[in-house]
DNA sequence: ACTATAGTTGACTATTTGGATCATGTTTCT
DNA sequence: AGAAACATGATCCAAATAGTCAACTATAGT
């Protein structure tokens, strides 16, 4: 139900969101080996993040990713809406019966809880715990 | 995310449900029908909710099949475990950061949300909203 | 200018899963 | 016997996800 896609997106947000003050970019191969994701498909996942303005990328040597956009207001919802994990409760078509709306009703909500969960969790929620121990400690 | 499997399996419970005081089974072919459910593909999903116990078949002519526990205990969370709707959160193996552990607590209290909305509405509660309109009506 | 580094792009492959079907067998009623 | 209806297992198809490749362009440092 939690795509790959959705887990590699928020990692990458979330390494690039603890490195948000320093001067360089982050190399797409530094955050593979640190998170464990395959280099070529977290490009094309980055290329998407691109495409939505969450983050800027500096090509050539010394390039990568920075971060551009407030992690504050970027929620794990947006991301997942982003990277395509079709939240949509069920596309059947049955024959229209009151038990099918019925059923529908609840399907509805149910999507709708775990997308309010996404949606309650920011970026920054999640970086903030991680500060400590992670990659922060390289630029003090 | 809802499988067409768990809508069938849910309309085919609730129309079984309804008919729960008629002596005759119910055949696959009229639920098939009313529902707009393939069915050799219903078949399969109600072999499934057989090896649960949850619905007794009667074979030969005349036969069909009848609902077997009371509506008011069976969730639409236990249908869904039963028919495979794997609601594992995420099964992803990045490396064991600080973030990929807050990330995946995130992901299962979502998964939690949903499965919970679906815990809390038994076949009896949809049942009873479709009363009226539905098949109930041929056994007065 | 040359080269190494690093992002860009687009197409491409593979694996899994869900949805759906078939053929054949067995039971029961008439 | 014959028709109706469930039982079973194998099988197939399509779509989505996960992951890969190769050729290209841009920048930094020498």
């Amino acid at each position: 139900m939690i795509s790959a896609r959705l887990h590699y997106a928020s990692l990458a947000l979330i390494e690039l969101a603890l490195r948000q003050g320093k001067p360089a970019p982050v190399a797409v191969r530094e955050i593979s080996e640190l998170h464990g994701i395959p280099a070529p498909f977290l490009v094309q996942i980055l290329r998407t993040l691109r495409g939505k303005g969450w983050v800027r990328s500096v090509r050539g040597s010394q390039g990568g990713y920075r971060l551009a956009v407030d992690p504050a207001q970027l929620t794990l919802l947006e991301i997942a809406d982003a990277v395509g994990c079709s939240e949509s409760s069920c596309q059947t078509e049955s024959n229209e019966t009151v038990a099918n709306g019925q059923l529908h009703e609840v399907w509805g909500a149910a999507v709708q809880a775990s997308r309010d969960v996404l949606a309650e969790t920011t970026l920054a929620d999640i970086a903030s715990k991680c500060s400590p121990s992670e990659a922060v400690m390289f630029y003090i």
